[in-house]
DNA sequence: CTTGACAAATTGGTTGAACCAATGCAGCAT
DNA sequence: ATGCTGCATTGGTTCAACCAATTTGTCAAG
């Protein structure tokens, strides 16, 4: 699962992330990182071409390798490593507090689309999971009620048949693998939440995209709020620390 | 600008996503590839490694590269290579309408944490920028409205101070790079485009979020719906020519 | 002393061959 | 029929050399 290319990536993606190297500082030429790690320069190569498309580092013919200021010029997909190896605090909270904000509309999005454009084999799958976790939450089985929410997000994202939704979660979805490990505080569950997921199913079935979207997004931003006032306590307690 | 693993990541990126290979198929060996595009493994390697990012192909050790179902598996920023060489014209015309509703809710978003965050830099640089479009819209200059607008995106973008706003926004802008050519039809702007632009420089001035996140909603709404509007005919003529 | 051209050094890009390591399969032994 | 073994195929790594873009240093002309 991880060759010794995704070794050198993975070392160089954390200096940079971790601000180790500043924005514009060169790195050593090809044939020295290669010694530095241990390999060739082909194998080294492999790593900084990924580098070079999450928009990390700049790769110039005769003029060499510059690390670019990440925080103007990376992409979406640079979320995930980023929450993982992000230093300060604060900004890791910001990060999180605006990928919440953009989770809620995405959801929202997909909610929408899926209600508009569901068949009646998605609406009955949806209906199951949506059933299956009124069932987890009842017995308080926090385990099973993630993997089935997940399994909901899912089928709902298959619902909407969009490509756009699709691309779009599974980026999502990155970010909540690599980041699972500190996601266990994050989930948490409104009082709302039967009723949310009841009148959710009930949208879908009707077709009913304005009234899915509208509670999803009331839905999200009182759990959102909840999860931003538990991480800004986590901030603080950490703050004093230091 | 080009290398020679570009080329190749090009062609191979074309193949698949214009469906003239299968998913699932299986592509022959980095051996028999080098050889058919007369290099060496090395370099078609960096090819295939693109690829692989792009959740396009996968390759496993020992046993081959298959071409895997990228409208499962593709992230967020294979959006932009698919609309230059996706086939089928309603796909592409659905991935431009859900892409419209992403890019409403997206610069909502952006709007809304610009409004809330905005320095007084910020607000300076946006109003400039808010007037200079008011000017170009009356002298009817259309591709200096058209790059005082994205000016605009990316100002309000900064004042966002979001890694969050400012990566989305890029991987955004991708699209719209890589898809210029091509959406010049798609930009119009509603009579409300004037009222539009005041409203929101006086709403982000006065830090009103949610003004400004509303009537930047409902802007685009309607701009959409016009484009939507314009594509269908244009999917329509199409389909009737074939 | 300044300026321009040219040559050398440095750096990334490409090449080809060899070897290591994981996988699948065919043939053989039971 | 089953399970093992060894071979063929395939990706992963390494090495050494050369090509090509860029920068830098040097020297000659002004």
């Amino acid at each position: 699962m991880h060759s010794l290319s995704d070794d050198i990536f993975s070392t160089l993606l954390e200096s940079i992330l971790s601000d180790q190297i500043a924005a514009g500082e060169r790195l050593p030429s090809e044939r020295e990182l290669a010694k530095r790690f241990s390999t060739n320069r082909n194998t080294l190569r492999e790593a900084l071409q990924r580098l070079e498309h999450l928009a990390l580092i700049g790769i110039r013919h005769g003029q060499g390798i510059t690390v670019q200021d990440y925080r103007k010029t990376a992409r979406f997909d640079c979320i995930a490593p980023f929450l993982v190896h992000a230093q300060r605090p604060e900004e890791r909270f910001r990060m999180i507090e605006d990928l919440l904000r953009v989770r809620s509309r995405i959801l929202e999005m997909c909610v929408e689309l899926a209600a508009s454009r569901a068949s009646e084999e998605d609406i009955q799958r949806i209906a199951e999971l949506i059933d299956a976790q009124l069932v987890h939450h009842q017995d308080n089985d926090r385990d099973a009620l993630m993997r089935t929410e997940i399994a909901m997000i899912d089928a709902i994202v298959d619902a909407s048949h969009s490509l756009m939704a699709r691309w779009l979660a599974n980026t999502l979805l990155d970010v909540y693998n690599d980041f699972s490990p500190h996601t266990a505080e994050m989930w948490v569950a409104d009082e709302s939440f039967p009723s949310y997921l009841a009148s959710l199913r009930k949208a879908i079935a009707e077709h009913d995209a304005g009234t899915a979207a509208s509670i999803t997004r009331s839905y999200y931003q009182s759990i959102d709020a909840t999860i931003i006032r538990v991480l800004e306590e986590l901030l603080h307690s950490a703050t004093l620390e230091a």
